[in-house]
DNA sequence: GATGAATGAGAGTTCATTCAT
DNA sequence: TATGAATGAACTCTCATTCAT
């Protein structure tokens, strides 16, 4: 029995993780219930509410980004080519649905958040050290800089039917990965940003 | 009283303008009309319902950043210089909340919105072409590709008190400006993309 | 300027008199002011409220009726005859939409209407009698009988775009002009009605 | 649960039922759902719109006065009897409040909404011409006439508080089977009336 | 443990009525 | 005086969440 329930959390996470993509956060929970081929209750059972099912496809999503980062750490070839293909498969996984669930409804504190994001910038850090150390990509951007910037050009825009509009992204991607090149083509405002910036002190 | 119903309907449509880029295109319209100071029935006098209130938003901004374009094709110094003005303003304009209200909402076949779009492709086509005669930027892209991806880094993000990612914004804009510095960095997939693959065929 | 006023109290009551039977008693203000070419604050000088413009109608209507049965009991032919013809003539007049306008929300007490429907009731009961004392209808019958009876088989039906009912109205009214003959078919509950009854102590 | 959730539809049916005759077809849902007792989502849930309430409202008073008629059928008494019976009996379903929800919303095509029509109609039909044949009631009339005009004639009036009409129109129901006997009194302008009438083409 | 049903709070929209020109 | 605009209350419908089976 514990294998079934264990089935339908897993049904729930991934019918959720492709209707916040498709269709926004706000989507009523029972649709990702009728998705997920269970009733309401039962989602309700193992999420009591929606910030919980946020959590649970923020870290499910996070995690399948950094086992990404890290198989690209095990790519014996190119680090720029390594650190272009992490970037593909993080689009992939639906990075760009990421940013606005963690800013909404994330709680910062949370022990298991903070771990899988950690995690996460552990191993995407070191994909982009690599490249950096190779010459390939200038040094005043870290991790923050290019997840979030990831995140918001491969962000699903309302109303498209879901991949109408990724032939572009693909351009503007590969566009900001040609800016991130070393030499750097202009000074940058700021401070290389983090993955702790999300939760940036008020 | 004519004066007075013109100035509600400004009002309206700059607290829209405001909410919308606050908290997303689906705030409750009585806060859109607290906001404006006036009563929810006056909002639907003017708008008969959403989509009329976004379309207003959305050519609000349509035009003043195209008035922006124009200004900076008046200005007589270096054609990139021109080219980073324009979008530190189309960035205060709040470009970052257009795309989604275009294609969540916005019928594609409204003639008003394709007067405004092509007004706006006017100008912004022409600050880009300069500078790409000017050799400063890549040839590859065209008005299209500046605008969405310059609208998805700045698009902002649920639960930020608004503002409080700009900093990072700036930064990956920038990365994003040396990305389309000629020479090309790298071959960029697809095709140019132009204002009209907002309404793009299904 | 009074013959001017005048004139749009006049254009009020017609249009609200066709709204009234096309679409019911709860047409929205603003309808019944388009369609008398008015704006709505012209309709509020003149009559303060619903109920005010109701009553209006209703006199109308009644007194427009009391002609025609006034008409007819100086038409000289059969008395039958002219109690059909009057019959016709009320139906024609719209008596379909009276009497819910009247139990909905006329004041029973109100002067002005009372002096209206003992009016009608004179001259209507004037031409039952006549045909009555003809022999040719039934003495059990009183006027209230024949003006609530018609005024239920004309009485419009929501939805049908008014008119597409009548034919089946005729039928009906002919058949309950049959049920009214000399000798009486059957004998009936109660007592003959009279216009009294529409205000009935509870 | 399923038997509960059935009594609720039930008492959701019923109430609507009362009060569409009480105050009409135009009556607050929420009102609906209170005197049921069920909240309104519960209401919404069972009839997913007022269409729905109204197509499941017409159908249990057609079905009701369906069966009274086939009851009729089986009495062996007198046919014009029989038939008074039943009239007296349709009108305590209600059958007044009927025509105005068919012809404002319900929709002629709906395949439940014409069996049912239909079933009435071969029950009425065969009550009637019963009587027809044994030479009660005139030849020139059809189920239509007799079950439109008694809708007609017992037809709630708004602001009554429902029945205190009813004396008088059970005066004028008489009046009108009077003029259904046989031999016919008059001749009827156009012809027999069947239900698919309330479906005319345009 | 899983399910369908129930619920109440809230959002969009309409309308009678009042105001300001 | 006549008008267009403003308003708040009411109504329909949706949805997150809880309950009963």
């Amino acid at each position: 029995m514990r294998a079934d329930a264990l089935r339908n959390r897993e049904r729930i996470v991934d019918a959720a993780r492709e209707l916040f993509a498709e269709l926004g956060a706000e989507v009523p929970l029972d649709e990702v219930a009728r998705r997920a081929g269970v009733g309401n209750a039962t989602l309700y059972r193992n999420f009591p509410d929606r910030g919980a099912l946020v959590l649970g496809v923020v870290q499910r999503v996070t995690d399948r980004i950094a086992e990404r980062a890290e198989r690209a750490l095990g790519d014996a070839g190119d680090p720029f080519e390594a650190l272009c293909g992490f970037v593909s498969g993080a689009v992939e996984e639906r990075i760009g649905a990421l940013c606005p669930l963690i800013t909404q409804t994330v709680d910062h504190e949370h022990p298991e958040w903070v771990a899988s994001r950690d995690r996460l910038q552990v191993f995407v850090d070191a994909v982009l050290v690599r490249a950096q150390e190779a010459g390939a990509v200038r040094t005043d951007v870290a991790v923050g800089d290019l997840l979030m910037a990831l995140s918001q050009l491969s962000r699903p825009l309302p109303g498209t039917g879901c991949g109408r509009f990724e032939p572009f992204m693909a351009r503007h991607i590969q566009l900001f990965l040609d800016g991130l090149r070393a030499p750097a083509g202009s000074e940058l405002p700021g401070s290389p940003v983090t993955l702790e910036a999300l939760r940036q002190p008020e």
